[in-house]
Parts: C-alpha cells; structure tokens; sequence
DNA sequence: TGTACATCAGTGAACGCGCGTTCACTGATGTAC
DNA sequence: TGTACATCAGTGAACGCGCGTTCACTGATGTAC
C-alpha cells in the first residue's frame, strides 16, 4: 500500500512516543524492537525504515520524553513559580506514572551506560531543565539549580522504592520541604550557622 | 573433587560480591550468569547449586553493595559527622566509580521494576541508610534524611551523566553546597522566608 | 594402615526463547502516457 | 479519461547470538570397614 504524505512522519513520531512511554515504564533493556513495534500497531521488519539501528530510537525517545517533562515543567513555574515546580514533581501523580513522567529519574542510570552520542544527547536536555529551575530561583541561587533537580530525581526514586504508599508519601513531604529550603532565599543571618555541638 | 569445609559458602560470598561489582558497573539486565559465572573463576552450570534463579543473587548482591555503603559512610559519619559522609558520597571518586560505590544511584530505578522481595529487601537497606543520616542530623531534621538522601542519589546521577569532568564537578560541588545547607540547624529567623517578588 | 565407597562442588552440553537486524516481497497509490 | 507502471511504507520469514535454566556427569576427598 501506499501511504498519503506525511504518514510516514506520523508513523515515526507513533514509534518514538510509544518508545518513550515504554522504555520509561520498562526500562530500555527489558523493551525489544518486536514487542515495542507491536504495540505500536506495525510489524517488527518495518523499524528499519525509520531507525538506524535501536540506539538510535533510544535517543530519540529519551531527548523526546525530558522534552516534554520540560514543557510540562516550564508551565508549572509559569504559574505557580518554582513551589509549584517542586509540588508537581514531587507529586503522588508522578510517583505513581513514571512511564508519563521525568526521564531522569527512570533511565539516568541506564543512559549513563549508553554511548556517547546517546548520553550527549540526554545531557543536553537535563541541562535545559537545569536551566529553567534556576531561572526560577532567587538571583544568585543559579547553582543550586543543579542540586535542587538532583534532590527532585533521587526523592522521587526513593518514594517509588518505598514498600507502601504511607512511606511514599512520607518520602515525597520531605522532598518537597527539602526542595522549599533549596529554593528560598539565603537570609544574611544564616550565612554562617553555628558549628553542630 | 571434593572441598574444604567452607569452601562452598566461600565461593558463593565470591559470586555475590563479583555480581555486586557487575550490577553496579553494568546494570542487572546487563550481566548474564554465564558471564558473571566466568568473571568468578567458574562455569554458569555450577551457579545454581548456589541460588535457585538469578533472581536471588541480584536480591543478595544489591543488598550486600548498600550494606557495604552503608558501613564506608557510617565511618565517616562517625569520624566526621554529616559534613563528611556528603563529602564523601559527592566526590569524585564516588563518582568515577560507580561500580564500587552506591547502590541506590546505580540500580534504585532498575530494582523499582523487579519483583517484590527484591525491592523489599533493598528498599530495607535504603531504610538503614536513612537512619544513618538521620542520626547524624540535627534534633528535629530526622524527616529531612530521605531528602537529603535523595539530594545526594540524584545530585550522583547528574554528575555521572555530565558530558565533561569540568561540568561533573561542578555538579557534584552544587550538592555538597546544597546539602550542607540542608543539614544546617533552621536559625529562627529562617521559619518564614518572605515570598519572593 | 589400606582399600572401597559415598559425597557433592563444580563441569559443560543442551533446552527453548527472545533479542537486534536483514531482506525478498506485497500491494495500494500517485504519476506518465 | 483509461491504462500501465514506478514508488515505497509496511510485512513476515530467517539470520546468528546470548539469555536463564536443566541435567547427566566428573573426580577429589572424607568416611566406613
């Protein structure tokens, strides 16, 4: 058969989303090019019309997944500043979806296990999200950005290790208050706090 | 040939800490039993002599790596207080060696998707270590150790994804900075930071 | 003390299976005449 | 306008390979006589 223009386009952009879901729920490894390319509607043989090879689909769909945590991200600062940045990302709702949430905290480890171009590329996109917390922060915080989204990954990780949900939740408050903390302007007396006895 | 008294549980303890190394440095999925096997000086038919399915080891493996963690920071905890254990775990040998280092930074978003008893078993380790740090928190900081925790996990991850040693770095000092501040005493004239603008 | 035997940690061939990848093919559609 | 043909997105069988797991076997040693 032949396809109308543009379905070609539309069949990819099928495969990375589907990808990008799957790979986020599942983990890369644990997805094969068969069962991703079912799920996608097609038969296994036609991913080579699309991709090069699966790595390269891998760093599509992750560049593709953290762009748009950060869309989603960039519309909750717009909003509600960076405390609504920090409640979205530390919500109930992420914990419990992380095949439609934040890329860093389902495949940072693996990714960090892929080839170059593939990690280049991730990077390039977490450093977009770096930057759009520390636009959101207090001037002169701009390099806490980077800690402020490393307590947000490792937290939310964390939660969705916890066995019950009670924990969970526990987990998630203290990432939130942390994350508050993180974000707050320094006051001038607590520049130099007081040795620990 | 027959062995030693001791000898079968020498060479099990031998598997479980070559798989320790390999799960860390190469991700669960990523290490066969055969490989694992060989890497141990022997071959994959004898591995399940020692543990009824793959499955087991990477429950033992994970949770003697955290364990061992666990003790190198309860060490320097003890010698240094807070501020040492985050030197420690944001360094750049921590970061350099992922396969002799934390666990949780290689393998919590891997081990979320395994079955039950293996994500129980770590996740308890993960309680032991929080503990750790709440320990070495200030009174009335106890719930922040999760987050602070998850300051460090995250805040690793980053470092190690970072494209050059130079952005690494500066990474790894945004969270040594960020979570000194977090294990600081709340000074009472921090409780209610103003809004800001 | 010397010999026959039981033990059992470790060996290595074999199992079915799913992986990533290749390739000859299909067949509906757009284009040329 | 009607017919022949080129295009090409998608199909599905096949490739070699490594996976986790099973099992009949080996052979050095401890034990029984």
């Amino acid at each position: 058969m032949r396809y109308a223009k543009g379905q070609k386009d539309a069949t990819r952009q099928r495969i990375v989303e589907t990808a990008a879901r799957r790979f986020r729920g599942e983990g890369i490894a644990a997805v094969g090019v068969a069962s991703l390319m079912a799920d996608a509607g097609l038969t296994h043989g036609g991913f080579y019309a699309h991709f090069p090879s699966k790595e390269d689909l891998v760093r599509d769909a992750a560049a593709e997944s953290l762009e748009c945590t950060l869309a989603l991200l960039a519309s909750e600062a717009e909003a509600g500043g960076i405390d609504a940045l920090i409640t979205a990302y530390l919500s109930p709702g992420h914990r419990d979806h992380p095949e439609a949430g934040c890329a860093i905290a389902c495949l940072a480890a693996e990714l960090t296990r892929h080839p170059a171009p593939t990690r280049k590329a991730f990077a390039g996109k977490v450093n977009g999200l770096t930057a759009l917390i520390a636009r959101h922060l207090p001037s002169g915080h701009g390099p806490a950005a980077a800690a402020l989204l490393g307590l947000m990954v490792g937290t939310l990780q964390l939660a969705r290790l916890a066995p019950d949900a009670e924990q969970a939740d526990l987990i998630l408050k203290a990432g939130r208050d942390a994350a508050r903390r993180l974000a707050a302007p320094i006051p001038p007396c607590n520049r130099r706090p007081e040795p620990r006895p």
